[in-house]
DNA sequence: CATGCTGCTTGAATCCGTTCAATCACGCAA
DNA sequence: TTGCGTGATTGAACGGATTCAAGCAGCATG
């Protein structure tokens, strides 16, 4: 509990909005009304307080004002993963338009943790914010109590939940995942790998069921070989890939959850001596900035990633009444994918550099 | 100023201290010790509080608390780009340390805007953080004052400032910027390019120093060309990639001041038809995540990314009298640069499809 | 039996703004 | 002259916790 004391510190106190009254020549009130609604102050008492605001340096302090007012002017916004380019494009949607309101953000990463989620949605809590947007590691909503008990909104983000009467942004996942595999169909895929996350996260699970759905649409001929992963990065992808090779070398192609297990997959491809596209395709999701720019540029499924967070804090700001907002996906073909080739005939995978049990 | 109503509201209004101690059958003092300092309170009475603050779904109010305890239990975060990876694997490194303490993050990014930072700072200073970690993007600490004059303390982050005092975590960036340079002139290079960013931070400008000392260190024969740029990202490198190589076709060789940017004059390379590394190297700086899957893996200057932001975050909260941290950088080679080829003795460059003042 | 000590609990004062009913000043109409 | 309306200003109550001097009970010691 030590402190860094820093250099610049000026010998004064701080001053209060007392301290400011005084100096002025006028009562509290008024210097809260200057703050607050300075166009019912007269012009020249409005100028004696800025002086004296000025002079004396004061800063209004937030938890004062909030305590009273009640009204917070943060929101906070919760993600799965911070490190995930997809994720901080959409809080640059975010903190963009909350700022146009003059809030700010308070940004935390759970991790796909469920406990850690819950700690940081208690002290959300405490803080009596003015909104909340969250992507839930978990299916419930019951967890959410807190927050909503004492009149904080709840935006979803990239999450629509089953209970009625939230607001939520998303893009149609059912829709991507569909159009992935579609694309890999129409390329002459046959046997086609699902690296995919974790059931309780629904993205993952709209995901698959649009990817189900376009193979079921495809007859009999066509078949989907599911491999769960625990993470969504690299690491996650990477360990995947070398589960789903290992048990089914005959994939001819494989759709990636999101990009970044993508990038973990190609790697792991690329480490087994697989050239990409004619012996493997991958395709990702999300677009992410650099998967144009990949030793193997990336075909992804491309979500509206700044739109997303910019609507969710819109809805926020502006809306009376919760609704969902659905964005729709758009399929970014580059060349990762290709024709399929005759490579799920040989008769073993290649040497894998990366063991399979390489899950971190 | 509507507001969404969530449905999951139960009836009650929100239960105070008051309410708890009633509850319990004790005095809001002992309920505020069981929250606080749970060890002087006897066993059965805690286990009362608990009960009550249990039945009543009671969440304590920060700004109450703040209020009156005067220190705040969140730290802020100010960085230049949201959307760097690099500042994210700092930010995470952060709010792990950070989370250790119970303490949550405000994240804000200033995108190297000194306006948007100076009102970034003043919300900082009106909710009186614990600490506020930041990468500035001006030179000057004056703007600072607000903060420290009410005791938030300061850890600036990749960022050594010139008064004495503040606490510190950077990498050695003169070093970085050497190490990268002289990489280069060690593969025989001569004229070097230098995609630089605003000199008005600080890495940008020591990168610089690095670099000319080690292009002073080759003695006369070799040559750095500098080329400024306003934003550091991929736009800006493929702006400032474009009117470098328009007025210096010769060079056979580009440091550039992050991997963005990097990213992006490996882009403009690629549309001008140049191949990587045999006629044209470049090297980036930073080792963000992807920096070895790229189309051409990028040579790199590390950082210890997560660490720094780690040891700000426990600069911040163990030590009494600031310090500065310094960490070293780590060359690491892939294939985006080599040897020197003899493509400088071509007459002209080749197309180039994004025109020289693309920059936006 | 008086005294001191320890450990626990109490309750009023306090933190710093916001809010709103009450007051005031002033000009105009009756 | 009185009365009224309007616009500006005032000041005390209030929000929900923390803090700390004071009180209290119980036990050990002299």
């Amino acid at each position: 509990m030590s402190s860094l004391r820093n250099p610049v510190t000026s010998g004064h106190p701080q001053a209060r909005i007392s301290d400011v009254a005084r100096r002025a020549g006028v009562s509290v009130g008024t210097v809260s009304n200057v703050l607050n609604r300075p166009h019912i102050v007269a012009d020249p008492t409005r100028q004696l307080v800025h002086d004296a605001i000025e002079q004396l340096g004061f800063v209004p302090n937030a938890s004062a004002r909030q305590l009273r007012a009640g009204a917070s002017r943060t929101a906070g916004v919760l993600v799965l993963d911070i490190s995930n380019p997809f994720f901080m494009e959409v809080a640059r949607g975010i903190e963009d338009r909350l700022i146009e309101d003059g809030l700010t953000m308070i940004l935390s990463s759970s991790d796909g943790d469920p406990g850690r989620e819950q700690m940081i949605l208690d002290t959300f809590a405490q803080q009596r914010l003015r909104g909340v947007l969250l992507t839930p590691s978990q299916r419930t909503v019951d967890h959410l109590e807190r927050l909503t008990d004492q009149g904080t909104d709840v935006v979803f983000l990239d999450h629509r939940p089953r209970a009625k009467g939230f607001a939520s942004v998303v893009t149609d996942d059912a829709a991507g995942g569909r159009t992935a595999v579609a694309h890999l169909l129409s390329l002459g895929h046959r046997r086609i790998g699902f690296v995919n996350g974790p059931l309780s996260l629904q993205q993952c699970r709209a995901r698959q069921t649009g990817a189900r759905r376009a193979i079921r649409a495809a007859g009999g001929a066509a078949e989907l070989v599911e491999q769960q992963v625990e993470t969504l990065d690299a690491a996650g992808g990477e360990a995947g890939m070398a589960r789903l090779l290992a048990g089914n070398p005959d994939v001819t192609a494989v759709f990636c959850v999101n990009d970044l297990v993508a990038l973990g997959a190609m790697r792991h491809a690329r480490a087994c001596g697989l050239a990409l596209p004619e012996e493997l395709s991958v395709i990702g999701y999300d677009d992410v900035s650099f998967a144009g720019e990949l030793a193997v540029p990336l075909t992804s499924v491309r979500q509206p990633t700044y739109q997303l967070g910019w609507s969710a804090a819109d809805l926020l700001l502006t809306e009376a009444a919760p609704r969902p907002v659905v964005f729709q996906p758009e399929l970014v073909v580059r060349s990762s994918t290709g024709p399929a080739s005759r490579r799920g005939e040989r008769s073993e995978p290649r040497l894998s550099t990366t063991g399979g049990g390489a899950l971190e």
